[in-house]
DNA sequence: TCTATATTTCGAAACATGTCGAATTGTTTA
DNA sequence: TAAACAATTCGACATGTTTCGAAATATAGA
């Protein structure tokens, strides 16, 4: 059994690519549940929102935010399910999981 | 003390944008020591490479290879320094370190 | 010093990305 | 059904990225 990644590079240059841009990473970071505004970091802590109250946080117009919102949707970080009238947005936990095998494989051995 | 990442934002975008390009994860993976030709992975075994050693694995142009170490560089992923006529190039364990909790905060609380 | 080897810099072309506003689609409520 | 709200799609523009070949720089050895 090989740990090797290299027959995935190309999906994992996709997903970092997803989170190369601060919009993004910003979006992805409030979604881990790192620093909600008014909170102290509790980490691991996955968090929903929907598209509208990530957009209170990001000062881009609804457009570029729904842009962005299907970058890391098709990277495999993010679910989005609609419910009612909003959609909401939550991190994919497998592909946080293999991306956090990429940069620490041995721990899973 | 807080994990809080947000203030570093566009500095880790700055490093997930060095590893969006295929051939630059490619590069780092290599240098990462992961699935070096003919050997089975050894993570975490990080493995030096000197420029002209990395492009024997790339298929691309000298200068192009040498315009996506200076990225790697930039980012702070890896570190470049000239020995003789060559320039070896290894991983910035630092900052591998960074990204590690990045992904994977409560590890270290 | 001259030559060979290793790597980088430069300039240009093709392609991709981030952004917005306007128009559109989907959903709930009056 | 009509109106209001939530989110997406589309088209356009400015900017950034990837790539190469040619020229320049750096180092070692004859």
């Amino acid at each position: 059994m090989s740990n090797c990644l290299l027959p995935d590079m190309d999906r994992y240059a996709a997903v970092f690519n997803a989170l190369s841009n601060p919009h993004r990473l910003q979006i992805y970071s409030l979604l881990s549940g790192c620093c909600t505004p008014g909170t102290t970091c509790e980490l691991g802590t996955l968090t929903d929102y929907c598209v509208g109250d990530l957009g209170e946080h990001l000062d881009i117009a609804p457009s570029t935010l729904s842009h962005h919102l299907k970058e890391l949707s098709n990277a495999g970080l993010i679910d989005m399910t609609r419910q009612g009238k909003q959609v909401m947005c939550a991190v994919n936990p497998q592909t946080l999981g293999e991306v956090r095998e990429f940069f620490n494989p041995a721990a899973h051995a």
